[in-house]
DNA sequence: TGACGTCAAGATCCG
DNA sequence: CGGATCTTGACGTCA
């Protein structure tokens, strides 16, 4: 059992992807921007690999272009090592990963060009895998299409267009339920004609389910027979409905109990879970730690990446977590994600926030310029009195972190948009 | 024709 | 000029 995020890992410097517009795509700009990305990829594997995350995705945007214009240029050569190397790591740390083109890539289109599109698109996504030398069960997940007004015979097309992919392509792919057109049903009876596995993903089938009577664990029971020993462990997708948004639309985090209280039903089973969630490997690493007793020290490492954005919301809060874990001979997990969980739930109050920002100045009042030691003064004055001015402040504590390589704050939470 | 989702790039505004 | 904030881009479907 294994539980991981997709794509983006927050307050991880040097793991940022860039892309560009398809008038700047040049050959030259591809090939710069694809070796940035490469490190960054790196960057997130040894993280997550460090960090005990086994479940990670890859962004699509690793190649910017790369079913289209950037299939015609040379980086699957120029850049052969560093895949190799890169699907090395994963091995070694026993991290899986997964792709996952978005919905604007559509095999059972009726419209053939747009088809065909898909297929290049699935062809780039197997490419990348393979080149970083991994086996099958490290996934790329499908989305059946779109309905057309039948979808019966969509369903149809998207099993026959499935038959046509090179086995090479066909043996990753996994495919999930959606949040409007194919329920988790429709989804399975697609999948055992095509012959390739389902991803469950609970929030998908609350926002559009098959039907009322089943519960997450019976689908999930049901999908559990569509994955074969090629494909690995079982996965599926977990999220949590945001509480103001549209339904369907993520939560900010993974809010502990409600995950516990899913999870303890699954205890028993042998499922790796993919979180869909705003706060990506924030949230990843407070499941794990609360579902396995990774000791005081993996709680006191979290903390510090918590404390000042606990402080700026809640003293109160700040106080209570640090008196928690103060006894090095128990494990709090569940408690301190609560009282973290509480304390965000919190405005900032622009006097907690000036409070904050002052603690973390003394990583920098006795290095910094005088210039900068007038700049944050003046920003202070104007951060208690306006929102914006606390978003300043933040800003500009960031760019003294990442100019002063404060490793402890660039790590840590508080430092970025939240 | 615009909304949908995503998030960085690109453009523009501001002091 | 640098930094903050707003708009565009790239994809296909559907109302």
């Amino acid at each position: 059992m294994s539980i991981g995020y997709a794509c983006h890992s927050i307050a991880l410097p040097g793991s940022d992807i860039k892309s560009c517009t398809l008038k700047n795509a040049t050959e030259e700009h591809l090939l710069s921007l694809i070796g940035h990305n490469l490190n960054s990829l790196e960057t997130a594997v040894d993280y997550n690999i460090r960090n005990g995350i086994r479940i990670y995705r890859i962004s699509s945007d690793l190649i910017p272009f790369g079913s289209s214009i950037a299939s015609g240029t040379s980086w699957q050569r120029v850049y052969a090592a560093k895949l190799k190397s890169i699907g090395e790591r994963i091995i070694a740390g026993g991290l899986r990963v997964s792709m996952h083109p978005g919905q604007y890539t559509v095999l059972n289109s009726p419209d053939a060009s747009v088809a065909e599109r898909a297929v290049l698109d699935l062809d780039y996504h197997t490419t990348i895998l393979d080149s970083m030398g991994l086996a099958s069960e490290h996934k790329i997940v499908l989305h059946l299409g779109g309905a057309y007004g039948n979808k019966k015979q969509a369903i149809a097309r998207f099993v026959s267009r499935c038959k046509e992919l090179a086995l090479a392509v066909h043996s990753r792919l996994v495919l999930e339920n959606d949040d409007t057109l194919f329920n988790i049903q429709e989804v399975l009876e697609a999948a055992y004609s095509a012959e390739i596995p389902v991803v469950y993903d609970n929030l998908h089938n609350a926002v559009n389910p098959a039907d009322t009577d089943s519960t997450d664990i019976d689908w999930i029971r049901r999908c559990s027979g569509t994955w074969r020993k090629r494909d690995g462990l079982q996965k599926i997708h977990y999220a949590q409905q945001h509480s103001q948004k549209k339904p369907g639309a993520h939560s900010e985090t993974i809010y502990i109990d409600r995950f516990l209280e899913f999870y303890r039903q699954l205890s028993d089973r042998d499922i790796d879970i993919m979180l869909e969630v705003k706060d990506k490997n924030i949230s990843a690493l407070k499941c794990i730690n609360c579902v396995s007793n990774r000791g005081i020290n993996a709680l006191e490492a979290e903390w510090a990446r918590y404390k000042y954005g606990v402080l700026e919301r809640s003293p109160n809060a700040y106080q209570a977590i640090r008196q928690l874990l103060r006894n090095k001979s128990t494990y709090p997990a569940v408690e301190m994600y609560r009282m973290i969980e509480k304390s965000y739930s919190m405005p900032i109050a622009a006097g907690n926030a000036v409070n904050a920002a002052q603690h973390v100045w003394g990583y920098f009042k006795d290095k910094a310029s005088e210039p900068e030691k007038k700049q944050f003064q003046s920003l202070m004055a104007k951060a208690g009195s306006s929102e914006s001015g606390v978003l300043s402040i933040k800003n500009y504590l960031l760019r003294l972190a990442l100019k002063y390589h404060e490793a402890y704050l660039l790590n840590g939470y508080y430092l970025y948009k939240s």
